[in-house]
DNA sequence: GAGCATAGTCCCACATGATGAGACTCTGGC
DNA sequence: GCCAGAGTCTCATCATGTGGGACTATGCTC
């Protein structure tokens, strides 16, 4: 695997480490081969990294990715002030529609709404801010799994979350590529039909693009798998 | 402020940028200021924890959090199993108090409830796994902000989130203090009473201590507020 | 219980990579 | 137009990270 290079090794080996671990704990002669590096480096940067909360051990000993990171990982989520952001394109796809849009993001094995914006007719689909809702039922619980990448750049779901309700996603995309947030488009399928996204598909994606523009530099310069 | 000092002085000093960004995005100059780094330095180290994605520039060019630790964050979550290695803690608690038992851990300004254990009785609070809750309302909404150290290990809510319904809770810490997840007790007022903590607190205290010690060791060995 | 392989930890001579002062360019305010 | 301070880059210096190997601990097999 292509490792990132800049210009402190030391930050390049310690990366190398935390993405080791990112996937299941490991020992440390695990640990070795995941980054290739001699045992006393591993070492010494997995305990560095230890001492600062972001690795630690668990109960079998082995690596694994430390409690600090859920703090930074907040942080991070909430420096990035997306829902204020990505709410004007929200905006935009709804009255370009006509239909409710939402907007979620992936928290452990569920989605959360932060952004929702109501359709004016009569009948539409309805979700609260708030709401938190399975990842396995939906076109956006698909997206944010990151398990898809939609070519059309757009995916769509019918009657899955609940009978009678259609909804089209796009994903929103960090620069190295990580599904951050989906934008959504949703409404009964007697209005939108059972293949929304061939109306509304082009839209939803339009949408996500304003939303991944908006948010100006989103993460670093490394390898993007756009 | 005390800094945590390892074998590795440039991770020592990545660690410090990285915690100086947490509140808030920092240029250049700020940055320098928070971490004590000459500038040279401190633009290196950004620029390289950048190139991983530990950092990023928000649209005014400041540093802050980078996409990498919401993903790093997860993992952190995953590897942790708090759902599982809780359960046993909150099953005793339901069964010692009889009341409904459950786990709370935050994203966000919200809060989710990932253990749900329900009481026998015919009246009893009824909180579904994966249900997003505010943290303005409830004795564990309270305590997942982090603002409240109780100096009983509990505090108690009564008709906050919903009338006629009170609980109690008690913060499960990582070794270096931050508040992980809440354990809850909650049932109607008219049968734990308006003040359920002088009952239930020690038992919610115990189970959530129970927990801490299930999951081993949990984070780092840096310096402990406890 | 002995033997063995491999785990984790630590030491230290040495090579090299990180440091940081200062030079340079860019930008915004006056 | 001037200036202060932003961000970026260079490079001589030396402090630090490296990694082979020694050591201890542990679990498995016989």
């Amino acid at each position: 695997m292509e490792h990132t290079v800049t210009a402190v090794g030391v930050i390049d080996k310690a990366a190398r480490v935390l993405a080791a671990v990112e996937e299941r704990p490991l020992d440390l002669a695990a640990l070795m081969v995941a980054t290739g590096l001699p045992r006393a480096t591993t070492h010494r940067l997995a305990v560095s990294l230890e001492g600062h909360g972001l690795l630690r051990r668990d109960p079998e000993g082995r690596f694994a990715p430390g409690l600090r990171l859920i703090a930074l990982g907040r942080a991070a989520a909430r420096a990035l002030h997306l829902p204020e952001v990505a709410r004007p394109a929200l905006e935009a796809l709804r009255d370009d529609t006509g239909e409710s849009t939402q907007l979620y993001v992936r928290e452990g094995d569920r989605r959360i709404c932060v952004v929702s914006l109501e359709s004016p007719h009569g009948l539409r689909t309805i979700v609260p801010v708030g709401a938190s809702l399975p990842l396995d039922a939906g076109s956006a619980g698909h997206l944010l799994t990151g398990a898809l990448d939609p070519t059309d750049g757009w995916v769509e779901s019918v009657g899955e979350r609940e009978p009678g309700v259609a909804s089209v996603s796009a994903p929103v995309r960090s620069d190295d590529g990580q599904v951050i947030a989906a934008v959504s488009v949703s409404g009964p399928i007697d209005r939108i039909g059972a293949h929304p996204g061939t109306t509304h598909g082009p839209a939803v994606a339009t949408a996500a693009a304003r939303v991944e523009a908006a948010l100006g530099r989103v993460s670093s310069d490394g390898p993007s798998s756009l």
